[in-house]
DNA sequence: GGGACTTATCTACAATGTAGACTGTAGGCG
DNA sequence: CGCCTACAGTCTACATTGTAGATAAGTCCC
């Protein structure tokens, strides 16, 4: 690809800039060094341009944030009209997690940013997903109401899964187990004998197949609930 | 120095200054004005004292951060011998819920924050509730490693709840509706087509309802999978 | 009083986001 | 060709932020 790939700042591939390239070195740049290194100028100097020139393609750094959640976002993929919408959402749950595992520092701004942006104003893709999954639900024969409520359950807890896996992941996977008994034999025994007892099974968490069976669960509940009617 | 006090903030209630009363004045900031607003030199000018003081009582402003949440966690309550386990968890739900609709602006916090710590290096007030819940299963008669399973889809499916719905109350409660449609109307009516159609049910959303029934779901399919063995 | 703490303040600095004026360059139109 | 307008990128400047380090102000025991 290029001629040199160099810790110091890469110097200037000196094309025109576009919304894409921006964003897409932001996200490079949050995988690489999380969220508190993208500051505009370090941006800037990742691009090879001024700082001040990346307000052509982000209002507000918020902004930029909003575009780098939104360009993960598009990298899941939403089948809107399988016939199957309970393996569909299966399949979307794992992709969803599998991309939260490949961008964890982005992760904070998928379930964060939301908050502070009125449903409407968002992002349009990141409204994609929900209009896509209702249209899968409908589709299969759930009324549009219904749909939402199969939708509210099904993302929340998947939203909820992904923050609990990353929470338990995070460390340097090798010595995860290692720091894992450390930190907690720092408890007081008194106080957390259950927690400190864990430590063995904390230290391996399968969550690829802890949130199959939470999904399970809860599609199998939703469907004898809310039954499409097909 | 002449003793002048300033026109706006609250002047000075001039007594020792104790981790208790730094956090609580910090989380009544960031209730009433946002997490940006909780910086330094407004803390300070909250207490009438020197934002530097601060630095006795929270070694960062990351740690500040921290001890608000804990400081809001704390307001949870558990009762982990309860003998129905399942009842306590769904209290426990609804209280953590109503924690959550009244402090909206630290659950960023809440759920942000874990994910910069490793598990065994988390403030103790954050813990307490995994070691009360892990208690009050294996109470019930599971054993430690299904306790962790139940903890983990239920919180998981919990935070999940509460991310939604605050994603979709946000704003002022009476044009709640008109916004609502108001930016519902402006996605390309093409691209989506469910969502618009689904404003008036967005509009009204009972949140309370919505997270019983996903806890039933979750508690009854968890508890015919993993039965306690009492 | 006189030390030995702890607690609070002052000063100073580097880093951040961003406004506003400025420079260059590319094209359209006579 | 020469001029004009539009836009991409840059430069300078400023207010705000977190926080290190030196300094003062209490506070308590002898």
């Amino acid at each position: 690809m290029s001629p040199a790939e160099k810790p110091a700042p890469a110097p200037a591939p000196k094309s025109r800039l576009s919304r894409e390239l921006v964003l897409s070195a932001a996200l490079a740049l949050v995988d690489s060094e999380g969220l508190e290194a993208l500051t505009m100028r370090r941006l800037g100097q990742e691009l090879g341009r001024d700082p001040m020139s990346l307000y052509r393609y982000a209002e507000n750094r918020a902004a930029l944030l909003d575009g780098v959640s939104e360009l993960v976002l598009n990298e899941l993929e939403i089948v809107p009209d399988d016939p199957d919408w309970q393996a569909q959402l299966r399949r979307i749950a794992h992709c969803l997690r599998e991309l939260a595992l490949r961008h964890p520092n982005v992760v904070p701004l998928l379930v964060t940013r939301p908050l502070s942006t009125p449903l409407g104003l968002r992002p349009l893709g990141t409204l994609r997903p929900l209009e896509q999954i209702l249209a899968l639900l409908i589709d299969a024969g759930f009324g549009p109401a219904d749909a939402l409520h199969v939708y509210r359950a099904y993302y929340g807890y998947l939203y909820g899964h992904i923050l609990n896996e990353l929470q338990e992941f995070i460390v340097d996977p090798e010595e995860n187990e290692a720091l894992l008994r450390l930190g907690l034999h720092r408890l007081p025994p008194k106080e957390f004998p259950r927690l400190r007892a864990l430590a063995p099974v904390l230290a391996d968490y399968d969550g690829m197949s802890e949130l199959d069976e939470g999904i399970t669960i809860l599609l199998t509940g939703l469907a004898a609930r809310l039954s499409p009617t097909a």
